[in-house]
Parts: structure tokens; sequence; C-alpha cells
DNA sequence: TTAAAACATCTTGCATACAAGTACGCATTT
DNA sequence: AAATGCGTACTTGTATGCAAGATGTTTTAA
């Protein structure tokens, strides 16, 4: 089990809301590599809470795809999965490409002075170089589109979609870094130029291929750990666990008659 | 209280499964109207189990925007809000013309029969009309063409956004139906045949422009009820929910220091 | 009469015990 | 030796009791 650490500043949340930051990083840190099997019990222990935030956490990672809950057998990190990431990757080119494009259409130079802030603060962290920094004004910079699209709000799903893209980065990341962060920059810079100019086909097609250039990876990554795209041995099937019913008779006070809408 | 029943097939459920389902159900039929508050123990009651599924199914549909739940003071089904709208339709409008123009891009006429064969039963409802079925129809239409395009599994993506534009149409339709379900089949014909010719950008623009006409019904219905857009008096505030921090402290064990990546 | 303080009654958050089911090792039997 | 049945130690699912905080009412004092 590895080991789990708190940052300070978890401390004021409720624990079912730290349980849920603490794993999840873990779970992309690769702390938890892909198929491996979590307890509850375990969880908790670790965290030194009870179960029940523990439960509150599982559950909303097993929802965004993280993990595996199967009933009575066990809980599993999901393994690195193609279809996944494929998903995830066309949920967010959508999203963002089509907000660049109505960012450039509605916003114009609007948006300019506060994505050039950005651009600027970039340039400052690739001279002096920090990592964690970088990431967070890019996605900094990704959000500032979106709030001139006038869709703040969706920043939340793309998140959701962003965890599976950044887990399989981080992964390939360990192999070796080859990412040029220059480019990253630059592509930020052309997406900011097309929206400032209000060309919307340019600010569209240069958000997608700009994250489009995390897909090529996904074959390398596969090729270098093929252990990662698969599921242990410990657990039989991981397939029928979505479609396992179980014998249960919730009964009712109201009685009115059965059937929905 | 609204009165909840449990459809048949419910029985097999995990009891939180079961309850999130009814809930939901009831909050998108506007049994639970708009800024109406809830208690986990008179749901508990309601459907017979305890509070532990109740709670599972609350935090989950907090987690979909479709409640607050303020701690220590009450949770409250969402009032209907513009900017949740807004958001919901830009996910499913950004995904789904998307998908559409990949379908028209790669798919071309391999998806010519499912999407015709769907178009006939559609039209066959229409003449024979169940609105249940024809809006199961609509869902399957739209699920071939995100499996199409390659990526079924955006489905529940859409799913999640869907919700919010289903519940305010339900709502609108309550002021007297107006809504043209010859039109609909019509804009699916249109689509099927940009696909099928592998017009990409009339599949996408065709897509956009239909899932875009629930848009103007917001202000109408806005105007006729304000009511169900706004929180009910109870509650003093409802914005500093998400925010609000408690004081609390998890310990562990790990003796690392502080701070994550 | 007005205002402030204490109380009763809600609410959700958390901890814990129990129930139901699965997987695996070991003894027994063939 | 191989196959079979059983028992133990896990797993997640559910029920319940208690703790902490917020709200609205009642009581008390000025």
């Amino acid at each position: 089990m590895a080991q789990l650490r708190l940052a300070s500043d978890t401390t004021t949340l409720p624990a079912g809301e730290a349980a849920y930051r603490v794993i999840r990083q873990a779970i992309l840190d690769l702390g938890f590599e892909p198929g491996a099997a979590l307890s509850e019990n375990a969880l908790a222990a670790q965290l030194g809470t009870s179960r029940t935030p523990i439960r509150e956490a599982l559950q909303r990672l097993a929802r965004e795809g993280l993990i595996f809950v199967l009933p009575q057998r066990g809980t599993i990190v999901a393994p690195l999965d193609f279809e996944t990431f494929r998903a995830a990757y066309f949920v967010r080119a959508s999203l963002e490409s089509c907000a660049a494009a109505e960012a450039a259409r509605i916003s114009g130079k609007a948006a300019q002075d506060e994505l050039e802030d950005s651009l600027a603060r970039q340039r400052v962290i690739l001279a002096d170089w920090d990592e964690g920094r970088f990431w967070d004004e890019n996605n900094r910079f990704h959000q500032i589109i979106l709030r001139h699209a006038g869709v703040p709000s969706v920043w939340q799903v793309v998140q959701d979609s962003k965890f599976h893209l950044d887990r399989m980065r981080r992964a390939h990341l360990d192999l070796g870094p080859d990412y040029r962060f220059e480019t990253v920059v630059a592509e930020h810079a052309a997406i900011t130029d097309a929206i400032v100019r209000g060309d919307v086909a340019a600010a569209s097609g240069g958000m997608h291929e700009h994250i489009a250039k995390v897909l090529p990876r996904v074959e390398l990554l596969k090729a270098a750990r093929p252990e990662l795209f698969e599921a242990e041995k410990p657990l039989t099937q991981i397939v029928d666990a979505e479609v396992t019913p179980r014998r249960r008779n919730l009964s009712n006070n109201a009685a009115g008659k059965p059937g929905g809408t």
C-alpha cells in the first residue's frame, strides 16, 4: 500500500472531501498503480478516519472512472485503457475547441489582456522553471478561455476528462521527460492570437490540435509498460462488475401504482 | 413531500442505486420542485431504507448539480438557473456536434442502416403516438451517432448535461405542449443524411442547431414561472455552500513531509 | 414593549456494528 | 496424486447511534 500524505490545507476540509483529494492525487501520481487493489479498511486506517468518508470518496472516484468497485469482491484502480483515454480526449478537445471558437466570436479583444497576462506568466515560469507552477498557469489559461466563452462552469467537466489524460501523461513522463514546454506556450500564443483577431476557425483548430498532442504518446506508453493497461490477476473478471444485480427489495409507503413516466 | 414510486425492475438493484434513480426521476418530473427542501430522514423513511443509501444518492445528485447540500442546514433541489442551463447546453451541443462531424468523417455509409432504422421507428412512434417511447428512441438515435464517432462512453457525459435541459423542457411543457415532434424527426433525418453523405459541416451544424432549439424556451419559462428560478425563503444564502470549510484534522500514519505535487 | 439569551428541534457529518457475499487455503476423500 | 468440500479471512453493502452546528421559538430581563 502506497504511503498517503495529506496536504496541509486539507485540515479544514470535510473528511470525505479530504480523502477524495488524497486518493485521487495518489492515483494520478501512480502511488496507486493501475490495477492495484484498494481496501476501504486499509484506507480508513491510513487516513485516520472511519470507512464512511472513504466510501464517499471511492464512490465519487468510481463515477469518474478512476476506480472499479466490484461488490463483495474488492476495489481496484482503473487500468489504463485506450477507450477511456480516447473518450476523455474527445470530450476535452470538443469542449475546449468549441469554447475557443465561441470566445473568438463573442469576446474578441475583451479577452486579450487576460490571455496575454497569462502568456507572460507562462514565459516567466519557463525561464525560472517550476513544473508545478507551469501546470497551474496552464490550467488558468484554459479556464480564461472557457470564461470568455460564457461557460466557466464547463471547466469542471473538462477536469473530469483531464484526469485520464494527465494520468497517461504522468505515466509516460516516468519513462523520461521529452515534453517540449516551449511548444505548449507557443501554441497558447497562437490560440490567443486567433481569439484576439476573432478568427473562429483558427481558434477552434488551434485548440483542437493543441490538445491532440497527447494522443500519440499512448501507443508508446503501451509498448513500454503494457502491465499498466491490464487488470492484475487476483480478480477473475472485471467486465461483469457493472451489470451485476443483487436481490433486494425496497418497500415503499406510497400506495401509488407502479411504473415510471 | 412528493410521493415516491419505485419502478418494478429496481428491486434487484443496490439500495443506493435505486434511491438515486427514484429521487432523480422525482426531480425531473418536478415531483420535487426546484427550491424544495429534502430531508435524508424523510427520504429514508419513504423508501424504506436507512440514511446510508440515501446519502449515497444525494451526494451523487449534488455532484451532478441537481441538488445543493448545505452542511448542518439542509438539502434543497437546485433551482432552475440560466447559467447552469447554458453550460449544459454548451456541453451537449459541443460534444454531439463534434460527434456528428466525426461520424460523417470516419463512418460514412457504415452508420446508414442503423440511423435509418432508428428514423423508421421514430416515424412509427409519431403515427401511433407514445411520448415515452419517442424519447427512448430519440436517445437511441443520439447514442448511435456517438458510437459511430468512436466514443460511445461520451453518452454518459451527455446524459449528465441532458438532465438540466430535460428538466427545463419538462417544466416548460407543463405550461402547455407546443413541441413539434415532427420537426425533431425531420432534423434527425437531415442529420442522418449529412452523415451518410460524409458532409462534415452539415452534420456538425445540423446537430448544433437541433440541440439549440431548446434555448429560447428558457426565457418564456422564466417569465411564466419565476419562482422556479429562485431559492425559497428558509435558507439564508445558498451561494456560500460550496466554499464553506469546517475545522477538522485528519491524522495520518505516514511520516512523510507535507505538500503534494 | 423591545431585545437578548437560552432551549428545543431540526439538519448533515461521522463512527461503528452487523449482514451478505466472495476468494482462497487446507483438509478430507476418492 | 488429484479432485472435492469446507472453513476462515477477507471484501463491500447497510443500519444505527452519536456528535456538531444551524434555525426558529420561547422565555427572561431590561
